[in-house]
DNA sequence: ATAATAGTGTCTCTGAGACAATATGAG
DNA sequence: CTCATATTGTCTCAGAGACACTATTAT
């Protein structure tokens, strides 16, 4: 506490037991299809948990997170954590909201501030061993939601759904569950995994004829300058895309 | 602090020394032209700030705002802080942000809760009294952003509006400035205080005849169903509008 | 040939964009 | 009549939506 000339002093007031930043981490988990043929891989959403290990909800799922300390921001916090807890470093993450009704943490008034990454599963590839200890662990966002998870994570993860499906059709975020180049069947699918009911038939010619909406990606080049496809889910090679650094202007009135 | 069988105590740890919220109070002021002709009003962007008389940055300005109780969520701490500090009930009020940079506040370890409220100028009138106290003043946000603001408050201030003026063009906020029922005019007009590039000559056609579009908006009607018109601001009768209670599904993908 | 994915052709109809023209009614 | 605002007429062209059709290539 900062001592100064004036009589304000926060001991005077009852103060936060803790500022914690949990994190909702999302990945797309890609298995591939029994075929004899080439095939697109089914695509599940997983979001990952921790087991609790000490008192309160001792047992219990729960997101990762963890304090806040003195000498960093809640976002610095959220990073550390996500490190901490699951070596994960470099990924997008972004603040949604706040959690402070008074009660929802056993240990006193405690606010927390929730995050949510987006992880790709190529990621997650490099320390599957660690995610595959027992305490932490990945689970289908259905799973995740019939679960009796610690505090009210429920509510955190089913907030961070809603955002992250409002965003997947409003922002590229798509990017972050795709390689740096995909297919546009590739693309399709991931946003269908994660927005349900998105349907549109003509998905393909939209994006690349239609002016508008065709600046946020663009066709991706060899050295030579010639077009590069990919031949991993199908017979016939399909080109490859990227994202632009173009993000789309929305808007209800024009 | 809750104690209870385990080992666990927040007395352990170095806790924040406070949770404030902070709001970003967004008002449209309309001025009527000098003419003497029937015209449209000049319409400014204005938000309030108070200015402290106590330490610390006592006599600079700033966001109303006080510190969370124990007892209350952030949200509601925001509410009875507007309240108290400019007797506005009953608004349009959103958590937008929270801001936790070491050191941003002298008082000590202080994390704070940013929103921002949408008021219609008419609430204002109720009270003007009160706004013209010398320590509570409405600023036109251009003179707000170059004032030496207490606080990361001009930061603060300056994501509110980056925020306001996304929302402004994804989603129906505009009704907050305007009246139950108002001409597609002032719409655009209030529209153009907020976002001042938003240029649509086709404006009034597009929200009427564009089926996507028009679910937004409905035509007022009076007790025996008539459109209900209104010459305030010119010779020719306008059309009165309201918002349905819709909310557009924007999508960079549909 | 078959299967699975990737794409094109073609048609209709809505609506965006531009800009001129007309409507209204107080001063 | 003039002026400010409100609204309609009319044209062209982009593109949405539907759905049938063709392309590619491992097996």
């Amino acid at each position: 506490m900062v001592e100064n000339e004036s009589n304000y002093s926060a001991a005077n007031y009852r103060t936060p037991d803790g500022a914690p930043a949990d994190i909702v981490i999302f990945t797309i988990v890609s298995t591939e299809k029994q075929s004899a043929k080439k095939a697109l891989p089914t695509r599940e959403l997983h979001v990952m948990l921790i087991q609790r290990n000490i008192w309160p909800f001792e047992g219990q799922w729960a997101l990762p997170g963890g304090f806040t300390q003195e000498n960093e921001t809640v976002y610095e916090c959220a990073k550390r954590e996500l490190q901490e807890e699951t070596s994960i470093e470099d990924v997008h993450i972004e603040y949604f909201n706040v959690y402070s009704t008074p009660g929802r943490d056993p240990r006193g008034w405690i606010i927390s501030h929730a995050f949510l990454a987006l992880v790709n599963e190529k990621l997650l590839a490099h320390r599957a061993a660690a995610v595959d200890a027992s305490d932490v662990r990945l689970f289908t966002v259905e799973e995740a939601l019939r679960m009796d998870l610690a505090f009210d994570h429920k509510q955190i993860l089913s907030d961070a759904l809603e955002g992250i499906r409002k965003k997947m059709l409003t922002t590229t975020i798509a990017r972050e569950f795709l390689p740096e180049e995909f297919t546009l069947s590739e693309l399709y699918q991931v946003i269908q995994t994660v927005v349900q009911d998105f349907e549109e038939p003509n998905f393909i010619r939209k994006l690349t004829s239609t002016k508008s909406r065709s600046t946020i990606i663009e066709e991706a080049a060899d050295e030579n300058g010639l077009p590069k496809q990919s031949k991993q889910y199908s017979q016939r090679a399909a080109q490859l895309y990227r994202f632009t650094k173009e993000e789309p202007q929305l808007s209800i009135y024009s």
